[in-house]
RNA sequence: GCCAAUGUGGCGGAGUGGUUACGCGGCUGAUUGCAGAUCAGCUCAAUCCCGGUUCGAUUCCGGGCGUUGGCUCCA
């Protein structure tokens, strides 16, 4: 398989470190807030990632963080008058019952930050050991000067101003803190500088050394968090034994756009993943997602969604009768997962394996992609099929009409055959 | 200002140095208790601009313009 790479902006082949193991580490949420249809974006194209590696028999352990110790959880909570873990553990639930009701369901481990907090501070100190980083009265920072490789993968040179905090005591206003002292509530820390709490990046690096070492194969995460977020990870990473590059393959998903705008939570212009799925229902919003190339840009409009709704059921209309196996289509949706997960392409083998009536290749790419492609058929639902079809038969259209019209009111479509 | 991503038909969205996927929509016919769906066929139609390389560029190179984003928390 074929990987996009940011770190060298281009595509290639991917030679894990282990051979048939891959350590695939993706940047989880904030908890602060309800997930939105970009969080749904990045975590399903990842999860069908780990899904398809998994098929072709390498084994994935995929690691996701969640930043549950933050600026952001620390206001949230006080607005709400909650405790901050209260707040942090509702949301990281939410969150989870999201990406359950979505399919995604690849991850092997959920690392929380606050219980890694021994990991973090042995990090940091062996930073200071280091010399790459220092201590003042108000925590401890990262020396970026000692760190040459900084701006390698956002090709901004000489980042400025990797830290939002302007802090008199630090040497280099581009210092950013591994370590904030000071007392915020729940979450402080005793630690050998004083109370307090880790900054924002050493969580990352702190659990992905834990279960995966200095070195791992792939980091992935949304295109937003390469600059400072990302440069941040590999400074503190590379310095500590100075292995490099800490991880060959960093994969970033294109913004989900609403009205030309990139979706965030600050903008407030975002669509959470439980209204969306009030209208769409998961296997439309995944086949949504993966219409477009992970890397593009993808416009969250209800035509599109619509539009995905209709093309789905299509596939399911037209895949009935097995025809046994379809060779090329099968070699088409293989060609396109591998050349850089080109998901679009590949749902262009879909269409044509429906078309064909290959039945078993459905089934079992739709367990890549996370969607059914063939119509469910509960027994339930059958037995009011043949209900109808015997009424039809019979002539008596207005009590099948009427059991056809209350199934479209519950969302079951029905096509009729002729009679 | 610096850095990055992106710019394809009526719409979504791929690939490609020469014949441009796939889907949605549109049209015609078949089929049909009706609706829908399906089947056959069709139409339709695009590669931001200007240069360069080339027999030939949408594709490669250079420049420009537009859009979005990063430089502040963000998937």
């Amino acid at each position: 398989m074929d990987l996009y790479s940011t770190l060298t902006r281009t595509v290639e082949p991917l030679v894990t470190l282990h051979p048939d193991k891959v350590y695939l580490f993706v940047c989880g949420p904030t908890v602060y807030d309800y997930s939105h249809l970009g969080h749904a974006r990045t975590y399903t194209v990842f999860d069908v990632l780990a899904r398809y590696l998994r098929w072709t028999g390498k084994e994935v352990f995929y690691l996701q963080n969640i930043t549950d110790v933050d600026d952001k959880i620390i206001n949230r909570a006080k607005e709400e008058n909650v405790s901050q873990p209260a707040l942090a553990r509702k949301f990281e639930r939410e969150y989870l019952r999201d990406m359950h009701t979505l399919g995604i369901n690849a991850v092997s481990y959920y690392a929380r930050a606050t219980t890694h907090i021994p990991e973090i501070i042995d990090q940091v100190e062996r930073l200071i050991a280091k010399n790459v980083a220092y201590v003042t009265e108000n925590g401890v920072y990262f020396d970026l000067d000692t760190f040459d490789g900084n701006g390698e993968l956002s090709g901004q040179e000489r980042a400025k101003r990797v830290s939002r905090v302007t802090d008199a005591s630090k040497h280099n206003p581009n210092d950013f803190a591994l370590w904030k002292t000071g007392e915020y509530g729940e979450y402080t820390w005793d630690s050998p500088w004083g109370r307090g709490r880790p900054g924002w990046h050493i969580e990352d690096t702190a659990i992905s050394e834990k279960y995966f070492g200095q070195q791992y194969d792939i980091h992935g995460g949304g295109l937003d968090l390469i600059f400072p977020h990302h440069e941040a990870e590999i400074a503190q990473m590379e310095s500590l034994e100075g292995r490099h590059p800490m991880v060959k393959y960093w994969m970033h998903t294109g913004f989900l756009t609403v009205k030309g705008e990139k979706m965030s939570k600050s903008l407030g212009n975002f669509i959470t993943i439980r209204d969306a799925l009030k209208t769409w229902n998961p296997d439309v919003l995944r086949y949504f997602i993966l219409l477009s190339h992970y890397r593009s840009p993808l416009q969250a409009t209800d035509e599109g969604l619509a539009n995905a709704a209709k093309g789905l059921d299509h596939i399911r209309a037209v895949a009935k009768k097995d025809n046994g196996a379809n060779p090329e289509g099968r070699k088409a949706f293989t060609d396109a997962m591998d050349a850089d997960l080109n998901t679009p392409m590949a749902l262009a083998a879909i269409q044509s394996l429906a078309a064909s009536g290959d039945i078993e290749a459905l089934r079992e790419y739709g367990a890549i992609l996370g969607i059914n492609f063939l119509r469910e058929t509960s027994a339930p639902l059958s037995v009011l099929h043949e209900i109808r079809n015997e009424l039809r038969a019979r002539k008596q259209f207005e009590v099948a009409d009427l059991i056809r019209e209350r199934m479209v009111a519950a969302g079951i479509s029905i096509t009729d055959a002729p009679l």
